[in-house]
DNA sequence: CGCGTTTACTGAACCGGTTTAGGACCCGAG
DNA sequence: CTCGGGTCCTAAACCGGTTCAGTAAACGCG
């Protein structure tokens, strides 16, 4: 009974069997209008029967083109999608790639190779996410001339870009908090897949980490608090992965490295919300003892509690704006020039942030722990 | 200067530019060993000034295998994004496809078809997430022949499975919440993609609406809560997409009808965290005056305030189980039977559950709004 | 020097479709 | 009867690689 593998049907073996072309059969499937209609039943009828389907690889050889495009991430996906931002992210772009009949590929670095990822995929364009000047490959990425959209880095001359203002929202967040009258603030960022390339860790790092997002965020909030005269020491200033548990041992770590911050700067909403864990733990009170901004503003921020006081990024739209810049760039004849958008941050105040505590200015408050 | 659309140099350019044939270029690529070093170092430099790289779907087609694997959701992915679950489940998944070398296709309905898009992707094998026997096109899915290892779902006799004891947690929740005494308990059901098939809208649905994880779920509830003498009426069970926002819509919405639970069983950790928010809303305190459990520890759930009394499902390692069944099938030569895996859930008791208030068990408590 | 073996490479087939140019046939008009 | 035109289908080229079988030259060795 077991037959030794049953080779898959092709269309040789449908014409074949129908008396026909190949040629004919892919008529029947792509230009039926092409044959009698009775000649391209009869053929669908003998490949159904066959069990035959177009192989896709096939198709998309002859077609030169894949009808898939690209998600490229500079990290292993397994740390990808420990952000909830990404989720969000790859909404706004599925949504639209899904209404143009495209198929959805996740590139990510293939045995420490993103190029070596890149060359395997089979995508017509790439929606490229905080892929920045600094990535190591860049060259050789850049070489690849796949089409491509940059999101959450500048865009070069022959790429178009999508970006958020986060500078702005950076300093609208270290404004906000230096305006409730914080003078300790500890400021959460997330560890790059680019991190600090120079082995100066001086905690100014703006210059040396170079045009990635938390470069910029990190230049907002500190456009905010050095003119206000806050000194942000290298205590001030924590790594972290993007996600809760990153945000949680953050504020830990630092609680537990002697520093008593009144505020808290996160680079994005899971930090945050990490933050606000430890902060429970700690049994500070937000916002009385303790007042808390994120980035973002995923849903999740509503959900907190107390909701959580954060900057608002379109994060779906990212991905929307994204694909479709690619999408037009595919449909249109080459040479049609780079777009480069520039979407806004807007901070928006819940409950996590208020005034400073009474006692505060000194290092030992002693609260908690 | 702007050329009329270079064309991409292919292997046969490269071979007349180094002087061999087009077999020589690809040994030059892939068997370095069968030519002479130096033959192999000219060809490589050739290739590098013209910029060549071997087509990917090129290389598909003749290799036999695209090393890419598809997730395959029965919904748009738009939608699966919007549950954090779907996250750490790809987190699984990508993991050990990343280890083995393999791109991550996902795959969504094309045009309303799911078979459609699985036709079109190019990929080894599947990894599909809550396919069930319900589903309208599970027979052309079934006919594809594309190994498949089904998720959440009851394997088939030819495709491997990866399940979880859906019923027992589902029961051990339940138990829970009976056994602190609550009399009052609003379930909160995941809107499946296969909603109830028939138009019979009876609350206790669970055979209609066949062998999804909700009817499993449910199932579960039920043998706790009807033994106990606890009646499941029509008012008690609520549907929504297994979001935060759903969640807290459908808590809401039950408040409502007038609906006054003591407690609630909530199908995912979204929806009991919405259904968090929507009791903070109506000033209800957890665990005071509400219970709250949720289904499948997703790490949010020890960040929620309080931490949520959840039912622990391996969600991460679903992902890998799958995964790996997956690759071994594709390695071993056919024939190599069907493995069914059924992983365990347990109940991890957290801080959003505890006695019912002492005037429960009347309709109008009088609590709120 | 002659013969068998290696080495280094090539030509052609193959993977499975799509597409273009054109052939066979039929029809109606001149 | 012939010619133009339309309909329906086919042969062959093409997409861009990999690989198998084979050959020519170099090599080892008695």
């Amino acid at each position: 009974m077991q037959q030794t593998r049953v080779r898959r049907p092709r269309i040789a073996d449908v014409a074949e069997a129908a008396g026909v072309s190949k040629a004919a059969v892919s008529f029947a499937f792509n230009n039926p209008e092409r044959l009698k209609p009775e000649t391209a039943d009869r053929i669908r009828v003998v490949a159904s029967e066959l069990g035959y389907r177009p192989h896709p690889v096939a198709r998309m050889l002859s077609a030169q083109r894949t009808m898939t495009i690209g998600v490229l991430t500079p990290q292993p996906l397994s740390q990808v999608f420990a952000n909830p931002f990404f989720a969000y992210f790859a909404e706004g772009v599925s949504s639209v790639t899904e209404e143009h009949g495209f198929g959805l590929l996740l590139i990510s670095p293939l045995r420490g190779s993103l190029t070596r990822a890149l060359d395997r995929a089979t995508v017509d364009g790439v929606v490229a996410l905080g892929l920045d000047e600094n990535h190591p490959e860049i060259e050789a990425i850049r070489r690849a001339s796949v089409p491509m959209v940059l999101v959450d880095a500048p865009g070069w001359v022959e790429h178009s870009s999508v970006q958020v203002d986060d500078e702005a929202g950076a300093r609208a967040a270290a404004e906000h908090v230096v305006g409730l009258g914080h003078r300790d603030v500890l400021i959460i960022a997330v560890e790059g897949p680019v991190a600090n390339p120079s082995p100066d860790e001086g905690p100014n790092g703006g210059q040396e980490i170079g045009e990635s997002v938390t470069a910029r965020r990190l230049r907002g909030y500190l456009s905010a608090l050095e003119p206000a005269g806050l000194e942000v020491g290298p205590g001030s200033i924590v790594v972290a992965p993007a996600t809760f548990e990153g945000g949680e041992a953050a504020f830990l770590r630092a609680w537990e490295d002697g520093f008593r911050p009144t505020a808290v700067l996160a680079m994005s909403d899971a930090l945050a919300i990490g933050a606000l864990q430890a902060s429970r733990h700690l049994r500070l009170r937000v916002p009385r003892d303790l007042s808390v901004v994120g980035f973002d503003d995923l849903p999740i921020g509503r959900f907190s509690d107390p909701p959580l006081t954060t900057v608002h990024q379109p994060v779906r739209r990212k991905g929307e704006e994204a694909a479709r810049l690619l999408l037009d760039g595919l449909g249109a004849r080459a040479g049609s020039p780079a777009q480069h958008r520039m979407l806004k941050t807007r901070l928006v105040v819940r409950r996590s942030t208020g005034a400073p505590p009474a006692g505060a200015g000194r290092e030992e408050v002693g609260l908690g722990e």
